[in-house]
RNA sequence: GGGGGCGUAGUUCAGCUGGUUAGAACGCCUGCCUGUCACGCAGGAGGUCGACGGUUCGAGUCCGUUCGUCCCCGCCA
């Protein structure tokens, strides 16, 4: 009786066998209703669940002729009798299915009128319905489900983090635009004309102050804003993140804090997940590096095999001209050996092909190793010892076939990560759909080469440090130097992003100054940073796990929209309340603003 | 910014090489039905085929443009 309010002495979800007999209230949306002439038979729903209400015309039939006037998803009250069902009329799949409630008076509040779509599961929709009319569709049982798992893990996540003696702080919404990263969202300044707030991207800088206040343990379930495109796994605009940072922490720390996390709350929100942890009860580590030559990918899905094998060696000296040309120009060549397929036909190698050349490759080469020897298109360009080698380097045995991409590095490894992953997929590679295959990519590069600028440029985080401290940074070449810099990822999904800081002000300067920032730029743009690391700063490293994709892997979702009460449509406008939205000349004006739009 | 899929009844979809009056299921309306639980049965209403333009004797169908939406690349330190 919890719940009890005005309008009902039960929810929906409340009445069992033991309450037959007593007279109750129960107030509710029509989910379904059933006129078998004479008996009219309404699951009444409502947050908790649903129970059956009978309306029976030789009872009262007065009841009984408003009853016949209800419409799917009115909101009625209604006042009865919990009486037990027969053997026979039970409905084991309901929570409530030894009972229903013998109606005695009923109160139509509202009749609505045709909706847009049906509120069941089952039915689908298109996207912008739904969007449109989101406070319907969040009714649909999944949705509305999501929405308390959501709530659930954040109060799971902030039941440990307080347990572990972390400290919830909130930071500033309203900041300042900061070099580096995404594109901002703007506020314009009122008292300030031509001056502009930023929304945070992430509350990076104000949480490794407070590392620098004393706080020893920060997290925050933070608003993160970011005006980018949106993608099945993005939302556009914003999203949010477990936002953590700790002082006097190495990377080891963060990790074991983090494991902890998800050790611990996973169980709790998502019973039927189950984590895998190497032998000593971890989460594995990949090197940055090996990650992308094994899978092609900086966030791979480990739930199956299948990596890639670097062939380049082998083909130094090759007379196939695909290989050669790429193995003389220092490029490289990458296999994958797929099994079982002496059974595909010749499409299943084509649709290959094709598959990598939408990814950007050239082609996509491949062999069978059959009785008689590999075999295939490329078969003949190959020498005997080519194959003999690929056969022994690889581990052949009849009946595997290879895939071969060749060309620079990179751009390799991330095609053949791709077949990687399409293959799983057409192979239904993923056994247990419950796996939760958590893994630490490490060792992040501190730079990239920027290719369009001609430049080198931070690689993640400007404010990682990096591994080997100054030395490095001044004898290294910037592109070899890493960082203490990583990202957790569970089943090839970027979970977080996080590193061990730079908090001091000399390799911070040198840091930036290889990505060509002058030490008046780093004073201009971090000058809080800087100062705040020159009073004593302690070293400190963080990670911010995003809430959104958890809940992606916690709910079995695709889409990131599933997760999210009131999500953005991919051209980032919220279509229930058609934001963004004009505002009134007045409020441009008070703003200092004119709109000038580009045609 | 680029590539792709989709757009037909309230909803989900079918509609072949262009050819009478554009179909189905669910929903809706009317009627019947006292144990349904996605009730059933009978009947009925409901369409600018996203929009604009073109080809054609004739366009839902072919072509072009455009709009919407989703997915991907770029982007997301």
């Amino acid at each position: 009786m919890a719940f009890a309010t005005e309008y009902r002495t039960h929810t929906c979800g409340d009445l069992k066998a033991k309450d037959v007999g007593k007279t109750v209230k129960l107030a509710g949306w029509v989910q379904n209703m059933r006129d078998i002439g004479g008996l009219i038979f309404v699951a009444l729903r409502d947050h908790y669940g649903v129970t059956q209400i009978i309306f029976d015309a030789a009872l009262n039939n007065e009841v009984f002729k408003l009853a016949e006037s209800l419409k799917p998803e009115s909101v009625i009250f209604i006042e009865g009798e919990v009486i037990s069902r027969i053997q026979g009329n039970i409905n084991k799949e309901m929570k409530t299915g030894e009972i229903e409630v013998q109606a005695t008076n009923l109160e139509i509040d509202y009749l609505v009128p045709e909706l847009p779509f049906t509120i069941t599961d089952e039915v689908s929709c298109s996207e912008e319905i739904r969007l449109k009319y989101r406070f319907l569709d969040l009714r649909r049982e999944k949705l509305h489900k999501n929405i308390i798992l959501r709530s659930k893990v954040m109060s799971e996540v902030r039941r440990h983090m307080i347990a572990a003696g972390f400290n919830e702080i909130h930071t500033p919404i309203l900041t300042v635009s900061s070099p580096e990263g995404a594109r901002d969202y703007l506020v314009p300044s009122r008292l300030h004309p031509g001056k502009f707030y930023a929304l945070p991207q992430a509350p990076q800088q104000y949480k490794q102050l407070l590392m620098c206040s004393g706080f020893d343990k920060y997290f925050q379930i933070a608003p993160c804003f970011r005006d980018e495109a949106a993608r099945a796994g993005r939302s556009p605009g914003e999203f949010y993140q477990i936002d953590i940072e700790m002082a006097y922490v190495g990377q080891e720390d963060v990790f074991k804090a983090m494991e902890a996390l998800f050790k611990d709350i996973t169980p709790k929100v998502a019973s039927k997940k189950k984590i895998s942890l190497t032998k000593d009860g971890c989460f594995p580590r990949i090197e940055y590096w090996d990650a992308l030559n094994e899978y092609g990918v900086d966030k791979p899905d480990i739930r199956y095999e299948l990596k890639i094998k670097d062939v380049t060696e082998i083909f130094m000296d090759s007379e196939f001209k695909v290989f050669a040309s790429n193995t003389k120009k220092g490029h490289c060549v990458k296999a994958l050996v797929v099994e079982g397929c002496e059974h595909e036909a010749r499409s299943f190698f084509d649709k290959m092909d094709a598959y990598a050349k939408e990814q950007g490759a050239k082609g996509l080469a491949y062999l069978n190793y059959k009785e008689d020897g590999l075999k295939g298109p490329i078969a003949k360009f190959l020498k005997e010892t080519e194959l003999e080698d690929l056969k022994t380097r690889l581990g052949l045995k009849i009946g595997d076939g290879v895939f071969f991409g060749a060309g620079k590095w990179l751009e390799t490894c991330k095609i053949m990560g791709a077949v990687r992953s399409k293959i799983a997929e057409l192979r239904d590679l993923v056994k247990d759909k419950d796996e939760l295959a958590f893994c630490w990519i490490v060792d992040f590069p501190l730079f990239e080469w920027n290719e369009e600028e001609g430049k080198v440029d931070f690689s993640h985080n400007p404010f990682s440090m990096p591994q080997g401290g100054l030395e490095e940074l001044k004898t290294k070449d910037p592109l070899d130097i890493k960082a203490y810099q990583y990202d957790l990822v569970c089943n090839g999904l970027e979970l977080s992003s996080g590193g061990i800081r730079n908090h001091n002000p000399k390799i911070m300067y040198k840091a930036f100054e290889i990505a060509g920032y002058s030490k008046n730029d780093v004073d201009e743009k971090f000058g809080h940073m800087i100062r705040a690391f020159k009073f004593g700063a302690p070293p400190h490293g963080g990670i911010a796990p995003g809430l959104d994709r958890l809940l992606m892997i916690y709910a079995d979702e695709p889409s990131i929209r599933e997760v999210i009460a009131f999500p953005m449509n991919q051209r980032a406008q919220e279509l229930m309340t058609n934001s963004p939205g004009d505002v009134a000349v007045q409020q441009l004006k008070e703003l200092h603003l004119k709109i000038e739009v580009n045609k």
